[in-house]
DNA sequence: CTGCTGCGTGAGAGCGCTCTCTGGGATGTC
DNA sequence: GACATCCCAGAGAGCGCTCTCACGCAGCAG
């Protein structure tokens, strides 16, 4: 093994554990792999050898024999590469890996280069790995389905293109969306505005469709609407223009924290106080909500949940047992000091 | 394979792609792995062969007849896992991935759940893997290092411990933030303050030499030193604290940008600018750099680039080629509108 | 006591690849 | 022209594991 390198210990070989133990190969097969018949009483010795030779089985070699690589693969899309600085994204593989790790599952993750997409392609299509996750943040990026059929595939986020067939986890945006909103208008607001994410994205959509029927519940006027992109600066840029209309605004939803920390410094810059002259509900309760001041109400995103969910979808998937097609996580609303 | 699961495509085999060529397995593993003693013609034949079967090697069964798993693994702490969402990490594995794409090893990722440290290491040592990186922001983390004579192991980081005989590659933190506090002195700030970093981490204790050399060599005091612990939050406290001393402050050099943000709403706050009243400057030239107004003026930390050196390093000690066992990466200070 | 069933164990054939070793053809030398 | 030399392709033995199959030994019925 690698221990070429460094100073060569033997690793231990089931052959070896079995002749210890005074067994076949077979039986100390059956021992690692828990089979249900063999005697008690020979399983302990078994047991015995395995932990005096401090025995790991090789992963190579038992996907050879299975014909499975007991590996999942994780793609980074390279082009939104900073996606990866997102907390959305560290969080899903937090939870991914979580999950993993109770399973004997491997996770690798690969780079999708623009440059060589085949070598991608064929690294996934080469029996070396199991199942592939798909996770770009807020965009439901399904560019990877046509891999689907051939390949377990499970994505984070509902793709914008109807009709897929394809697995995916994602929350529920609308609903969360519209409760978000509801604290707001229940407050006695009377002008709600959005700060709504880029309309090219179902979170983006249904974020705004959320808000949009819960200020029409009460019986506001839904065009105080500014679109941005999800950072920071956008937020402030669209704060800004909801600001620069001239017409009131005391409160504000913003399609994700990032752009609500944006509005924040445009609010503030402004001297009107949060949350007495507006207040400010954000989404997805990621690291900006408790580094603002006045700490920000936000829609909790249960985003290493999320990660889990779509590993466990994708296990299920490949090891054959019935799992729902699409999940969709509950959220909840954190009231801080915003509202 | 795992096509088991979705509709059976028969994977090409060495063997197939022999027969098909005309050749025995041997030559075709010649040609797959370049071996220059093969008749350019039969290659030939054999490429073709290989294209029209769409064969990808086995690397299960290379793997195991190597006796090389062609893989390496990044370890992240659990207890650190909301390192994770740090935009350092996330580069760092983003270079690591990029150096990958390029050889034939394989990024897998563990989080080493403190649950079950034994599984972690026998996963390790299993010869399912043939070197280790560890990545931990700031902390030169290197409680893995009883491994490191088992197994080729990388550091990110200068470990706080001396004498230690590990890998690592990290950037030269006292010369770069000696060259943001020369920017600051030589531009004729006179109060020139830092907020540094964490005093037990090899980052905040060399970028507070750094800038303590440079306030010296201009003459100046070194009396207006704050820690932070290289948060949002924490850079505003320390921001605070500078400012409540009563005595004059024109210019602060933060040992990292979230810091600097943090520093930036207290002096704002205040109703001081920036830079006519406090120049900033900051470190690592990340995502906050550019999204505070006005633009933050740090010191560009090459974290791509880092973990890029960090697999090389590894690669080439895998492979027994000659490295150095530290490296040392070139900042540089990137100015913008801070000062 | 013979013959059947059933359960637990061992034997052995691969999984797809690498790599050493051997053999045969082409080349070179005297 | 006979023999040594070289080079390149093929044969075959594993790598460590799984899994099917067959075997041997109870235990039981006839």
């Amino acid at each position: 093994m690698v221990q070429d390198a460094a100073g060569a210990r033997p690793v231990a070989t089931l052959e070896m554990v079995a002749a210890l133990a005074g067994v076949s190969r077979a039986t100390v097969s059956r021992v690692v792999n828990d089979s249900p018949s063999v005697d008690p009483e020979l399983a302990q010795s078994v047991k015995k050898a395995i932990l005096a030779l401090d025995y790991t089985p090789n992963r190579a070699a038992r996907s050879l024999a299975k014909r499975r690589a007991n590996a999942v693969t994780l793609i980074v899309p390279e082009s939104t590469s900073k996606v990866f600085a997102d907390p959305f994204f560290a969080s899903v593989v937090q939870g991914i890996a979580l999950y993993l790790a109770d399973t004997d599952y491997t996770l690798n993750m690969v780079i999708s280069s623009e440059s060589k997409p085949e070598k991608t392609r064929s690294f996934l299509l080469g029996g070396n790995v199991d199942g592939v996750l798909v996770v770009s943040h807020h965009s439901g990026d399904h560019s990877w389905t046509h891999l689907s059929g051939l390949l377990p595939m499970v994505f984070a986020g509902r793709p914008l293109i109807g009709g897929m067939e394809s697995y995916y986890v994602e929350v529920d945006n609308e609903q969360a969306a519209y409760n978000a909103t509801r604290q707001l208008t229940d407050s006695g607001r009377k002008h709600v505005a959005t700060v709504a994410g880029p309309q090219d994205m179902p979170p983006g959509l249904d974020r705004l469709a959320g808000w949009r029927t819960a200020v029409r519940e009460a019986g506001l006027g839904d065009s105080l609407v500014e679109v941005g992109d999800f950072t920071l600066a956008s937020g402030a840029r669209a704060m800004q223009r909801l600001l620069d209309r001239g017409v009131p605004v005391d409160a504000v939803f913003a399609g994700n924290d990032q752009m609500a920390a944006g509005a924040y410094t445009v609010i503030q810059s402004r001297g009107l106080r949060i949350p007495e002259d507006i207040a400010v509900v954000g989404f997805d309760d990621d690291s900006f909500a408790t580094s603002v001041t006045p700490a920000l109400t936000t829609v909790h995103h249960p985003i290493v949940e999320l990660g889990k969910k779509m590993a466990e979808t994708l296990v299920n998937l490949i090891e054959g047992k019935p799992t729902e097609r699409v999940t969709r996580m509950p959220t909840s609303l954190v009231i801080r000091d915003s509202v």
